[in-house]
DNA sequence: CCGGATCGTCGAACCGGTTCGCACTCTCAA
DNA sequence: TTGAGAGTGCGAACCGGTTCGACGATCCGG
C-alpha cells in the first residue's frame, strides 16, 4: 500500500510538501501540485486512517449506540439508525455501530480509545446510565430521546405531550367521549422510558379537560401477548369508540385482532396510532397516526453533533433541547362514533 | 487523556516495559507488573485506537456493508446486521456500518484507508459490483448471499433451492395439486438477486416432477401495490389451494388481503412463507414458513471472517461456500385442500 | 541598490502506541 | 573461576500521517 512517502518520492518532493499539496493548507506551485496529484493517481494512494487520526486527533467517525432491548420493537429503531447513518455520511463521517447490551462499557471503550469524534445515543432513558459517561467523555454527544437531566448534551425528541393531546383532541372533535389508550409495556416505563408516560399523562389531561373518559393501559411488545392485551382492552371497555395506540407491536397486531373480532375501522372503532409513515407502509397499517419522524430526529441529532465536533458551536455554548412537533397523518381510520 | 508514557512515568519504568507489562508478550517481574497496573487504574488509561492501529496494522473493526434498496424490505436486513454485530463483538471487533448508496466507493474508501480488518457484504447480487473491489482489497471478505463467482471470498447463504423444494413437497404431501408462488419483484431479479429464481426454479422443477401446477409470479416490495398483486394472483388462479410466499412485504400484507376476501387459513387456502422466526413474531404472521436464519448466517460469516483476519486459516487456503439448510416451521397455516 | 515582504519548499518533531536488539544481573554447572 | 543461559528492563526505531519553524528565491518599493 502506498504511503505519502511514496507519493513524495514519485513526485520528487518532500513528504511535507506532498501533504500540503493535498490538503491545500499552504501555497504550492501549480507545477508541484500537478506532479503530486499525478503520483497519487499513479500509486492509487489513500491516506491511512489510523495515522491521520493519530496526527490530527480526528477520526471522522461517529459512534452510534443503539440498544435492542427485549421489550422494544426493533424495526422502529432501524429508522433512526438510517437517518443517523445517511446524514453522517453526507457530512463526511462514518458510523461505528454499537449494539452491545452493556451500553456503558461500550461507550467508555469507544470514547476513551478515541475511536470516534462524537456520539449519538438512541432510546435514551429517563435516568440513563450512559449519560454520566458521555458527559465525562472528551467527545460531544447528541441524544434522540429526552432524559431527566440534559446538561452537557444536545437533545432531540418528539413532543410526546403534544402527540398525546393531538390524538385526544382529534377524536374529541369527531364526537368520541370514551376512548382507550394502549401504551408500551409498563416495564418500559419502569426502566425509564419516559416518552410512554409523557404521552399518556398529556392524553389523560387533555381528556379530563374535555370531559372525556380515557382508559390508559399497557400492552406487551410481542406476539402473541400483545394480541391478547388488545382483546382484553376491547373486552373491558365495550363502550369505548376510539383506540389510541402508542405501541408499535400493538399497532402491527391490531389488524388481525380486529379481524378476529369482526370489527371494521372506522365503522366499529376509530383508531389512531403513533408511528412513522415508513413504519406504516412497511407494516401495511391502515391507521391514521401521529408521525414520529425518526429519520428527521436522527438527521437533526447528527447535524448538531457535527457542528459541535467541528467547533462551529463552542464547547461551552448552551446545549439545545429541541422537540419536533408531531403531525397527524390521516389514513381514514377515524370517524364519528356510530 | 493519559498515554502509555504517563503510565510508564507513574510506574517508574520505560514506555516499552509498560507496553510489555500490559500485553504480556515478554516476561515482566511481578513487582513491575503490579506497579504498571496500578498506574493504569490511577490514570484511567485506555490505549489510543489510532496509534495502536498504526503500530500493529490492526484496527479491530469489521466493515459491514448493507444496502437499503427501494425494492427490498428493510426490516429483514436488520436481522442480518444484528447477527453480524453481536458476533463481531463477541470476538472483540467493532462494526463500521456503511449504508451508503454507492457501495463500491464506500468499500474502496474503508479498505484503502485501512479503517477495517475485514469486510462483511450483505445482499450480494449475482454480479455484484463490489466484489472485484473486495477481491483487490488487502482485507479478507465474507458474503451473505451467493454471487456467480465466489473466488477470493467466503460465502454463506440459505439453500434457496432446497427451500423451494421443501415448500412444494410439503403442500404436495398434503394433497395440493395447484399452487401459486409470489416472489420478490421482478426487477430484484434483473438487478441480480439470484435467490429469487434459485427458489423459484427449484420449486417449479419440484412441482413438475410431481405433476403439480405451480403459477410463478412476482410481487411488489411495498404497500399498497403488493396487496393488489396478491389479490391479482388469487383472482387469476381460483383453483389454487396453496400459496407460497418468497417476499417479506407480501407476507406482511397477506393477513389484511385475506381478510378483505373473507378467506381463512388454512381452511380456504394453505399458506407457507420464507422468512425468519423473528420476522414472523415481529409482524404477527401466523403462517408456517421456511426459516431463513439470518442471525445464523451473519454469525457464520463473522466467525469465518475472524478466522481469516487472525490468520487461523491462511490467505490461500480454499475459500468456503456454505449453504444453510432451511427448516420448515409449522405454524398451522397448511392443511389438506377442501 | 538595499531591505522587507511573499512565495514555495524542506527538515524535523510529534501524535501514541509496538517491537527489536542489547545490556545487565543472577544462577548454576563445568 | 568462568561461561552459558534465563530473567528483566531500557533505548531506539518504526508505523504514516500533519504541522511548525526556517530558509532560499523572487519581487517590490523607496
Amino acid at each position: 500500500m502506498a504511503t505519502i512517502g511514496d507519493v513524495a518520492r514519485v513526485a520528487g518532493v518532500s513528504r511535507s510538501t506532498a501533504s500540503y499539496a493535498l490538503s491545500g493548507k499552504r501555497a504550492i506551485s501549480t507545477d508541484v501540485r500537478r506532479r503530486v496529484e499525478e503520483a497519487v493517481r499513479e500509486l492509487g494512494y489513500t491516506p491511512n486512517a489510523g495515522a491521520r487520526a493519530l496526527a490530527t486527533s480526528q477520526t471522522m467517525v461517529i459512534g452510534l449506540l443503539a440498544q435492542f432491548l427485549e421489550d422494544e420493537f426493533a424495526p422502529a429503531m432501524l429508522q433512526y439508525m438510517l437517518g443517523v447513518s445517511n446524514t453522517a455520511r453526507e457530512h463526511g463521517y462514518d458510523i461505528l455501530l454499537v449494539t452491545e447490551a452493556d451500553g456503558t462499557r461500550a461507550l467508555r471503550r469507544i470514547t476513551d480509545s478515541r475511536m470516534v469524534d462524537g456520539i449519538v445515543l438512541l432510546n435514551v432513558a429517563e435516568h440513563d446510565e450512559r449519560l454520566p459517561i458521555l458527559r465525562a467523555a472528551a467527545q460531544p454527544g447528541a441524544l434522540v430521546g429526552l432524559p431527566a437531566d440534559c446538561t452537557g448534551v444536545d437533545v432531540f425528541d418528539l413532543d410526546f405531550e403534544e402527540a398525546g393531546r393531538l390524538m385526544v383532541e382529534h377524536l374529541h372533535r369527531l364526537g368520541h367521549r370514551e376512548v382507550a389508550l394502549v401504551s408500551q409495556p409498563e416495564h418500559v416505563v419502569e426502566r425509564g422510558g419516559a416518552y410512554v408516560w409523557r404521552l399518556q399523562n398529556a392524553a389523560l389531561e387533555a381528556a379530563r379537560a374535555r370531559g372525556m373518559t380515557l382508559h390508559a393501559t399497557f400492552g406487551s411488545a410481542h406476539q402473541p401477548e400483545v394480541g391478547r392485551d388488545l382483546n382484553a382492552v376491547l373486552d373491558a371497555h365495550p363502550g369505548a369508540t376510539g383506540l389510541l395506540i402508542n405501541n408499535e407491536a400493538a399497532a402491527a397486531a391490531l389488524p388481525s385482532v380486529l379481524h378476529g373480532r369482526g370489527m371494521s375501522v372506522p365503522h366499529d372503532l376509530s383508531v389512531i396510532g403513533r408511528y412513522s409513515d415508513e413504519f406504516a407502509r412497511t407494516f401495511s397499517l391502515p391507521y391514521s397516526s401521529v408521525e414520529s419522524a425518526p429519520d428527521r430526529l436522527g438527521r437533526m441529532a447528527v447535524r448538531q453533533l457535527v457542528r459541535r465536533i467541528e467547533g462551529e458551536v463552542g464547547q461551552e455554548e448552551p446545549h439545545v433541547v429541541r422537540f419536533v412537533s408531531p403531525e397527524l397523518v390521516d389514513r381514514g381510520s377515524t370517524g364519528s362514533p356510530s
